[in-house]
DNA sequence: CATTGTTATATAACGTGTTAAATAATAATG
DNA sequence: CATTATTATTTAACACGTTATATAACAATG
């Protein structure tokens, strides 16, 4: 048997170590946009809702508030764009920049997001990490396990059961 | 002024959070072995270090060690062969495995890792998170931070002025 | 022993990030 | 006002992960 490296050692592989779980994280959650018929990558959905927050945005502010390249935003807006949940114009002053707008169509799927899907994701991963607060690396430990123990659609569908609203 | 939405949002942002911090990871240690010449990707050094650690293995092993897919593997194996850190041979009994083995070169540059390069790793993670112990999100804060506040390669030369051997 | 299934690896196609260089509009300067 | 620098965005090339599929060797079966 063979043993996992990169969990093993520590602080020396941390970095794939968090590339991997956020892999996993995208994962879950594409998972649920899928279930939902939401036709979004995990990584757009991202940049709808921060147009959602702060209102139409230019190319450039895109990538500042989400921390990625521009070229990154650039091809996101493209696709978002063909598939008619986002707009863009030109600047009115500056005829340089691309003023990123949320469709009517894009807005409703914030809208819905904000009431229901938002705060399962942010419920099942509040429920798994709770009460957890040790070093980062147990606690890395900790919920990389309890992802692959469990799906979110799985948790999700248990907490719907068992509590409601919840 | 546009706030940093992946940050904010906490869990529901989890995914992008850990994938971003990664690359950062990632990025600093790629820094390292830039800085000393170290002719290789930091996702392969850690195939290599698996290969040190474990001896030569088949190329269904690495995936599964380094939690990779078996095409990752395949194509950074094929990397480090061109570049003559490790070489490929078929498996003896079964024709169908090839089995990765470290060069003299491979070997070498493992071992002044594990003597050099690795340790100051580690001691820089493990100075950074010494002490914190409390939610996820505020460590993931406290870490993202340290690190866009000073490099691995500035931290690791102020520690050699300072202890000498640490 | 030809056929069929399984296993190990390779290849192809794609997703999504990056940096570097190109383009085009604006601003600044002699 | 022609020229040069700066800025916003796009395009191109690449890195590296994924999944789906192809290939080729091995194993099992009639």
């Amino acid at each position: 048997m063979v043993e996992d490296i990169v969990r093993r050692w520590g602080y020396l592989t941390l970095g794939s170590r968090m590339r991997r779980i956020g892999d996993l994280l995208q994962g879950e959650v594409q998972q649920l946009l899928d279930e939902r018929h939401i036709p979004v990558q995990t990584s757009h959905y991202t940049l709808l809702a921060s147009l959602d927050a702060n209102g139409p945005l230019l190319i450039g502010d895109l990538a500042e508030t989400l921390g990625v390249s521009q070229p990154g935003i650039t091809r996101s807006v493209a696709q978002l764009s063909k598939v008619g949940l986002v707009t863009v114009r030109q600047g009115k002053n500056d005829q340089r920049q691309r003023v990123v707008t949320l469709t009517a169509r894009g807005q409703r799927l914030m809208d819905s997001g904000r009431e229901d899907f938002w705060p399962k994701i942010e419920n099942c991963l509040a429920a798994i990490m709770a009460g957890q607060s040790g070093p980062l690396l147990e606690q890395l430990d900790f919920l990389e396990d309890a992802i692959r123990a469990q799906s979110f659609s799985q948790r999700i569908a248990k907490s719907n059961r068992e509590g409601g609203s919840g």
